[in-house]
DNA sequence: TCTGGGGTCCTAGGACCC
DNA sequence: TCTGGGGTCCTAGGACCC
């Protein structure tokens, strides 16, 4: 199998309808421009060292005349589906999981294994050509062990040419022997910190060797198994049917200043319903339970720390809907229930679970009539909403000055997916 | 002054049932 | 004097991913 992945995707979206910036270190900021969530190449060479928050890299970023966006998801959701629209053109049928906005596995199983690395290098190239975006191929028998080829292609990209195949012994323990654990896919920070500081597990070649019933205990069970196993090439994380159903759909913002009413948290937990109602229209699920989240944060001794606690309050639905009108009805009551005056509000959200295919919803007699017309409504609302600049159609509840919302002062054109913004060529 | 947003999977432990 | 065993379902919380 193979792993696809799009070389500093965020950036190189940015780049692509800014050709000035080819040779320029470029990040992309999270929303509410708090954090670096990605860079190029020459953003990390000249020290933009890891992610984190933005404000930490300021002197650096200006120093070295860095390029910074806020991020543009309409953008880069629309070059992701181009990429990976060249990847299914160019596979058998049901052979893309498309795992992320940025990565794909691939089943090479149609391909004779003489020709993985010859596959993998035209499979980069077709899709630069067709897309403008670079990407990455690994190929490997499992997905762990794709994803370390991958990024070792990703790190010598001059010697690579973003190609990496690990078919044979000698290039599988090579490869693992200089490969730090904590790089891993499926070894976050918590067992990484582990692994090194109590058991001097420091590279991906220790840990392969370790026995399957130690990393049962100590590794999170089957999932350590599953990744002792596929460092020894024995795949047995699957590829995944691309049409399994969603388990949730969330919608949720730090706000753009802290907020102390509840009336500000009750127009910005609106808003937020009213977004998640879109995604669950547009992807075709109606919700059976609301869940609502605020997120508070305190000063300690007059210094800021930051240390957010989370409460929520959830609610189960009748019958699952999707019909904005109905789905605050239910969640607004809880923002009451669940504000604590004096508190100062970081953040709010809304997660949507027990979805429910659209066409699969009980049908309740006395709301037949009723849901035609709640349909039509939410069309009609959704296509204002997406053909016209921002949210045009707003719900009262949602609030009309909005001085809780994001900031976002970097952001860049929606060059393809808006007649307005689009893209100019003189 | 200031730290994103949207997901998934797994486990432990309690409630409940027969 | 003494209080089973096995199963399922649910939730909270932890870990991870991009």
């Amino acid at each position: 199998m193979a792993v696809v992945d799009c070389n500093s995707f965020y950036c190189s979206c940015e780049r692509l309808f800014r050709p000035d910036l080819a040779q320029r270190p470029v990040v992309v900021l999270s929303n509410n421009d708090g954090c670096i969530i990605a860079r190029s190449d020459e953003a990390k060479a000249v020290g933009l060292g890891s992610t984190g928050p933005y404000y930490q890299y300021r002197d650096l970023i200006k120093k070295h005349g860095v390029a910074v966006f806020s991020s543009n998801y309409n953008l880069y959701c629309d070059l992701s589906m181009r990429v990976m629209d060249t990847l299914r053109s160019l596979m058998p049928p049901g052979s893309v999981e498309v795992y992320s906005v940025d990565e794909a596995f691939l089943d090479l199983g149609h391909i004779d294994p003489g020709q993985y690395h010859e596959f993998a290098l035209n499979l980069r190239h077709t899709v630069e050509g067709w897309t403008g975006i670079r990407v990455s191929v690994g190929v490997a028998s499992s997905k762990v062990l794709c994803k370390v080829a991958n990024k070792l292609a990703k790190k010598n990209k001059g010697i690579t040419h973003c190609v990496m195949v690990l078919d044979t012994e000698e290039s599988i323990s090579a490869a693992l022997q200089e490969f730090d654990v904590s790089e891993l896919w499926g070894i976050g920070r918590k067992y990484s910190s582990k692994l090194k500081e109590q058991y001097a597990i420091n590279t991906a070649w220790q840990l392969k060797h370790i026995p399957e019933e130690w990393a049962r205990k100590h590794l999170g069970g089957v999932v350590g198994i599953r990744m002792i196993r596929e460092l020894n090439g024995i795949s047995c994380i699957p590829m995944k049917d691309p049409l399994e159903k969603k388990k949730m759909i969330s919608c949720t913002r730090m706000f753009g200043r802290p907020v102390y009413t509840v009336e500000e948290l009750r127009e910005s937990v609106a808003a937020y319903i009213a977004r998640a109602g879109e995604k669950l229209r547009r992807q075709g699920f109606s919700a059976g339970v609301i869940d609502v989240f605020a997120v508070t944060n305190g000063t300690r001794g007059g210094e800021y720390v930051y240390d957010p606690k989370t409460d929520h309050r959830f609610v189960m639905l009748p019958r699952a809907t999707s019909y904005t009108t109905e789905l605050m009805e239910y969640a607004l009551p809880l923002v009451d229930q669940l504000f604590r005056p004096g508190q100062k509000y970081l953040k709010a959200g809304v997660i949507m679970g027990e979805l429910v295919p659209d066409d699969a919803v009980q049908a309740d007699i006395f709301s037949g009539a009723l849901h035609a017309n709640q349909r039509s409504l939410m069309d009609a609302v959704d296509n204002i909403n997406f053909s016209m600049r921002g949210d045009v159609v707003k719900y009262v509840a949602s609030g009309l000055k909005r001085n809780w919302k994001m900031r976002q002062d970097m952001r860049s054109g929606k060059y393809t997916t808006r007649w307005e913004e689009l893209y100019e060529v003189k």
